[in-house]
RNA sequence: GGGGAGGUUCCCGAGCGGUCAAAGGGAACAGACUGUAAAUCUGUCGGCGAUGCCUUCGGAGGUUCGAAUCCUCCCCUCCCCA
């Protein structure tokens, strides 16, 4: 284990809060001296079936915690996922089902190990301890805040301030998320900037039933590819860390040129200072910022795959994008057709290419749909029989080879 | 418990008896442009083999030739009083 300054540099990258700094330098002396590993946290709750980028920032500070030899609790929310973090939120949550929970924990603890190390990692899953609470427990842990405190937070206030709803359970949930790290006896807490009420009422929880307080590490929040949102299943804007190369690399050049210099400090394999450089190349005037996206899409690619797929999935943006061209492969889907052919809106909806026929007919009507390689103006097109396949396109990126038979 | 305000299409939000599939904005999608699935501009944006028909405005009934709009009951949210 490296000295504990050294430590304390490299942890202290790209956060925005470490508090208390002190602490943290004390608990890492301790552990160098004892060598006994310190026990970080965080957690997530399993709302959505993926990891996403989003969640690699924490994932990413986690795994170099590991790096310098900590250990890792990698929290699974599945009894706080009950509750529903009201972080950042202006309104209620809907609540999740404990069966969407669960299968959802199964994903992403496996997607997490593309970051973190297994070695170093301990899984748990809060419910063991929070579904198990005694209601004397809970009004204990109740007992150890005040409604006051719970007001102050931000997104608390606003939304008592606009006279929308909070419910009961919503404030339950920091001392939940709190208790946590009194079973877990954590020493640090990881989260996004959002998240720093909940850690800090950690502490005074901890502190309440006699621990060490935790420090706490936040983190910068990581817009989605809208640019505006922050990442999230729900608000569609996501790039999946397990989601095609071609995907991810394409997600990436969706993000608006603003998010670029974002983007490669917190969740691409550069170094702080090339970084830097990529933040000089960005203010000089003749730098395509799409060169730049390019650099950043094949970095992700190559983190989540390897060289071979970002050099595949580079090609394959090229091709469609670039060029205009169609993907190397296709998926084929036989139709079947009557003896005047196959009605061209009937094979959009029935090759899943459009959900309804509502929009293939808007597709058509606005020109977005190709048959080989030509424009479709009729909407009363009929695809006539043949053994070979009718390469479709609608869009600017969905493409089906059907083939009417 | 009493009094008041409100629940509208994916989201926000107008509409307050026919001209409403419902303004406006956002998101999304399509087209143009582009060294980007960026930015910008234009358009589309419930469903159905469709110049018409069907389903939608918290839920269930009712009034009316006709209801998102009026009435009754119920559910939910917010405010004030207790």
């Amino acid at each position: 284990m490296i000295s504990a300054s050294e430590q304390l540099d490299a942890i202290k990258q790209g956060v925005v809060d470490l508090i208390p700094e002190d602490s943290l330098r004390q608990k890492l002396e301790k552990a160098v001296v004892t060598g006994k590993p310190l026990v970080v946290k965080q957690g997530f709750d399993p709302t959505a079936p993926d990891i996403h980028l989003g969640h690699s920032v924490g994932l990413r500070k986690l795994r170099q915690f590991q790096d310098l030899g900590h250990q890792v609790v990698f929290l699974i929310g599945d009894f706080t996922g009950l509750i529903g973090d009201p972080s950042g939120r202006s309104d209620m949550r809907k609540r999740m089902t404990r069966e969407e929970l669960l299968a959802n924990a199964d994903t992403y603890t496996e997607q997490a190990f593309k970051i973190l190390q297994r070695e170093r990692t301990t899984v748990e899953c809060n419910s063991r301890w929070l579904g198990k609470m005694r209601f004397g427990e809970v009004l204990e842990l109740a007992a150890t805040q005040t409604i006051a405190r719970l007001l102050e937070r931000d997104d608390f206030a606003r939304r008592y301030k606009d006279n929308r709803p909070i419910s009961l359970l919503e404030f339950l949930y920091p001392l939940a998320q709190g208790y946590d790290s009194v079973v877990l006896k954590a020493d640090v807490e990881v989260g996004a900037t959002e998240q720093k009420f909940n850690l800090l009422m950690a502490r005074e929880i901890q502190r309440s039933y006699g621990q060490d307080p935790q420090v706490i590490l936040t983190l910068p929040i990581l817009e989605g590819t809208d640019g505006v949102e922050k990442m999230s299943k729900s608000m569609g804007n996501y790039i999946g860390i397990t989601e095609p190369a071609a995907e991810i690399f394409g997600k990436t050049m969706s993000i608006p040129d603003s998010l670029i210099a974002k983007y490669f400090a917190l969740v691409s394999s550069k170094t702080p200072i090339e970084v830097q450089r990529v933040v000089e190349r960005l203010a000089e005037p003749d730098t395509n910022p799409s060169h730049l996206k390019r650099e950043l899409a094949l970095d992700l690619v190559t983190q989540f795959y390897d060289d071979e797929a970002a050099r595949g999935a580079e090609a394959h943006f090229d091709r469609i994008h670039v060029r205009h061209d169609v993907p190397e492969s296709i998926v084929e889907v036989r139709l079947a057709g009557s003896a005047d052919g196959l009605w061209l809106i009937k094979a959009l909806t029935d090759s899943g290419m459009c959900d309804t026929s509502s929009e293939a007919r808007r597709m058509v009507k606005q020109g977005g749909v190709t048959v080989d390689g030509d424009k479709v103006i009729d909407i009363e097109l009929r695809l006539q029989k043949k053994k070979d396949p009718y390469t479709v396109k609608v869009g600017k990126r969905k493409f089906v080879a059907i083939v009417v038979e």
